[in-house]
DNA sequence: GAAAGCTGAGAAACCGTTTTACCTAGGGTG
DNA sequence: CACCCTAGGTAAAACGGTTTCTCAGCTTTC
């Protein structure tokens, strides 16, 4: 089972008896002969078990099916299923990714970056762990489409986002659908955009006057918070919390002061952390945002991005990705199981992309490539 | 700030006044000529921002400073510390890294994996979620070199693993010098070799009769465990957990017991995951496996043996991360410090690996390369 | 029956580097 | 002075594909 060398087209071609130009149309589909020879030469190649070398495909098609992945967030809360979801969309299509951590340093970044584009990556991907923040590079300008999917990108970006208006609306209905009244909001820094989102739409639903505390993504908030509305004479019956954390403390703190979960007090959570919320007892209801289909999105996106720069005009649509209720509602058994529901699928945004000068373009403009290749490349006769 | 044509080694040859082989070699440092040419040719270079473009590049060296990471571990517990290292030791190196999330789908796995190789990636990189279970996919007799990190590999293959026996020794010394002398070890499934391990380790430290109670890797476990522990007359003072998800159960079912942690009983975990440890109250004391230490060795490893596979035989040398202790012992002070420590670099193995057909041999044995090109191109006059 | 059109295939140029082989001028040697 | 050596540099081949251009041969068409 030695490895051999590696097959090339011109075995392929040989083989076949036929021209490496031949051989590489049919193989691609393209150009003209008759079916019999395009078939004997898919037929050499395949039992030859010719692989096409992707560096030199890349270097004539100027497309190198490879993109990059630019990320934030190293111990990937939000970033892997966004991953998971573009590694998905991309591997039926011959898209590798190239995955980088920047922690939060600039020249990382640019390093990078600069490596990515060396690489001539077809596109790049940026990611983060907060959707109001931005990386520390500059995407701007590049000479490859860029897509923003749960980071802040520049207002005339593609960029995906989480829906936080429909998560919290779906947590909030969840409750009043279970007959819940007073409903109370705990929830994470106000300095979140996706905080004040949420925040918007719960009272939207809850009604403008509900309760909305602020604190740490913790559990220890979860368990201030509580010990903040017992020790008032007006306590909720229905509690959505900011994260899963948040909700793993207030249901825990629950139940040291003896409440009943849910039988008195329903709990929501949000992000749908199986670790946080499938540990919780009992297991919790949680908003899921549905990362890995944004995270598909975005790689479809890149893709189309990708292509358009090279034959037309690109012109972008941008998706939401929408959230999830985890309907899992508060079971007694531990083991309830957990499936995630996809729920609706929003348009949230029309941004459109400024397709920098095409692929198409590139090839015809760039000064004059036969008088330039005259000087350095003199071949033969004179 | 439009971004223009990328710049190509012709240019900076023509600007500079000399020819493009001048031009390459003055900038990779190889090849005679005066000083002066070099830096007249390297200054040109940076003056027009010239990056050499990678696929060229590697299409002629035979070597694409790129590398494949195969996990199986989409949610990435273990898997992100390792592929932190890993980046951290090959970014400087001006490597990048394919990440590709293969379920545990064979069938996915041999795309990715043929992906990578057509993109010819310099070594892979096997990383899993458990040490002890192998990725389903043969990455034998691969035209690279591959590093197994944290995953079970073939015997003769250059395996990296963090060193178990040492954590629990270090877990268990770290009870006894708290003056602790009835332990007991509260682990996963016995069918984990991490399990068997550390038991065994645990018991040379603690006494062969010492206690190990095995169950699932989970909060659950843990306060089933307490309260088997407690309904006997013969009560631990410390106890060492298989993971922090355990550990965290004991502590919350001591607390509820009204046992003082630590003052009573101490209780150390195992894995330093944060979002576990720093939630429990009190914080816990933990084991770190150092992931991003075996990361970034598997990194450099995988560098040496892509090298080594090009210019002499490889023999790998392999290494073994080590665990270390988490010092912040149960602090009352939930914002208690908790730096990692590391602690030691123990030799565990020494494997060889077979170097497959080396890059130099090979330029020189393909088939008599001369008269292979003189067919499909004649070149001028004749 | 000759001009025009279409078809299948191959030669050569090209992508952007690196590397090899060769050349030339100058200097030292016998 | 013939000879060899070396330093500095260049032309061209090579890497492994894709794509454009060309061309011979066969049908149509008038």
């Amino acid at each position: 089972m030695a490895k051999a060398e590696r097959i090339r087209i011109y075995d392929v071609a040989r083989v076949a008896g036929v021209s490496v130009a031949t051989a590489s149309k049919a193989l691609n589909d393209t150009g003209r002969m008759t079916e019999a020879t395009r078939t004997r030469v898919k037929q050499t190649a395949a039992a030859l078990g010719f692989r096409p070398n992707a560096m030199a495909r890349a270097l004539t098609r100027q497309r190198s099916f490879t993109i990059g992945l630019l990320t934030n967030d190293t111990y990937g809360r939000f970033t892997l299923p966004v991953m998971a979801g573009i590694n998905e969309a991309l591997v039926d299509q011959g898209v590798s990714v190239f995955l980088c951590g920047i922690e939060d340093d600039a020249a990382l970044g640019k390093i990078h970056v600069d490596a990515m584009l060396d690489k001539q990556v077809d596109g790049i991907i940026a990611t983060g762990k907060r959707i109001d923040r931005r990386l520390p590079v500059d995407l701007s300008n590049l000479p490859v489409p860029v897509v923003y999917a749960f980071t802040e990108g520049p207002a005339d970006a593609v960029t995906l986002v989480s829906d936080d208006r429909q998560g919290a609306r779906e947590a909030t209905e969840h409750l009043l659908a279970h007959g819940r009244r007073r409903l109370v909001h705990v929830t994470g820094p106000d300095s979140f955009a996706s905080v004040q989102n949420r925040a918007e739409a719960f009272r939207a639903s809850a009604g403008q006057d509900a309760m909305v505390l602020h604190g740490a993504w913790s559990e220890a908030w979860g368990h201030e918070a509580v010990a903040k509305l017992w020790a008032q004479p007006n306590r909720p019956d229905g509690i959505f919390c900011g994260n899963d954390q948040i909700a793993r403390g207030v249901v825990d703190a629950l139940r040291e002061r003896g409440v009943d979960v849910p039988a008195e007090v329903s709990v929501v959570g949000f992000d749908n952390w199986e670790i946080v919320s499938a540990a919780t007892r009992p297991p919790l209801t949680t908003i899921d945002m549905n990362l890995k289909e944004l995270g598909r999105e975005a790689g479809r996106l890149i893709l189309d991005l990708a292509e358009g720069s090279r034959s037309s005009r690109a012109s972008a649509r941008c998706h939401a990705s929408s959230c999830c209720a985890n309907p899992a509602e508060a079971t007694a058994s531990r083991t309830a199981p957990k499936k995630r529901c996809f729920r609706r699928f929003r348009e949230c945004c029309h941004r459109h992309w400024r397709a920098h000068g095409s692929g198409g373009k590139r090839r015809l403009e760039r000064g004059n490539p036969t008088r330039h290749r005259t000087r350095p490349r003199p071949q033969g006769r004179i």
